[in-house]
DNA sequence: ACTTGACCTGTGCCTAAGACATAGGTGTAA
DNA sequence: TTACACCTATGTCTTAGGCACAGGTCAAGT
């Protein structure tokens, strides 16, 4: 089968495919007639391992290192397992991100509900988001005048 | 005051100060004796207020507009509101995924407890990630042999 | 036979927001 | 003077493909 029938039969687009094929993950014969690429069995399933791992949203590097880990002819199944735990503390970070995020942009509409909408006034912005100073900044600004 | 020195002030990045003049959000002077990049205050106050809004995920072209309304005159206000309320909607979605993502991982860590580490077998690859065939695939293949 | 349209090819540029490297100029304290 | 810390500009790298382009290929319709 050639690239359109590949990432059609798997649910994907062509580029993915020309894009694997690329960098190597899948293998490829040229159709000796066209020039075309021609896809076997055994690279489809492999492309379907890697849509798969996309899912859990490895990345393409993790995958990867499993393939090679596979074709070495060793279980891949350990380096799966780490590369998953790894995955779940990264989603929960994100996802605590995304609850702090949630929170403070939440807050932020909530104050500012209220506040009049205000023409810059050449030292200020946006009152609106320069009003809130809370800054992360543990390094105040010491400012020494600096006219050079 | 010079890239680093600002970079100090606020908490952050020599790399980042250069990015963002570089782009043309924050201008500096250029020192005559030698060349060095010169901010003023007026500057380190635009950089605050970047810096501020990437904080609250804001894109840099996001700010980049707001800028640019601000510096014709008129009030930033609505077009803060307006993206902020963007973000909050995209923040949930982020959410949501990465909710939906930590369940995935979580029940395949779970899934795959018990079961052994096997080796490649020729047609499969990693038995724990091939297993689940829980398909957001729609289409599914039919498969014509097609033997060029 | 010819054309049309849908497919294919390879190549190369684009993304976001900086991080990092490199080669060379500058400033200052020992 | 020299060492060292700082500065400059420029360019390359990062993810996982998407998109565009110029041209070759194939099946069907005219």
């Amino acid at each position: 089968m050639k690239v359109t029938e590949l990432a059609r039969a798997l649910n994907t687009t062509p580029d993915t495919v020309r894009y694997y094929t690329k960098i190597g993950l899948v293998t490829a014969l040229k159709s000796v007639n066209n020039g075309y690429k021609v896809y076997n069995k055994q690279a489809q399933q492999r492309l379907k391992f890697i849509l798969s791992a996309r899912q859990l949203d490895f990345s393409v590097a993790e995958i990867s290192s499993i393939l090679v880990e596979s074709d070495k002819g060793h279980a891949a199944c350990p380096l799966v397992r780490k590369t998953i735990e790894y995955h779940l503390a990264q989603t929960e970070k994100q996802f605590q991100a995304a609850l702090r995020l949630r929170e403070k942009l939440s807050r932020a509409i909530n104050d500012w509900q209220d506040k009049p909408d205000k023409a810059p006034t050449g030292h200020m912005i946006c009152h609106l988001i320069e009003g809130e100073s809370e800054g992360e900044s543990e390094g105040d600004a010491q400012q020494g005048e600096n006219n050079e």
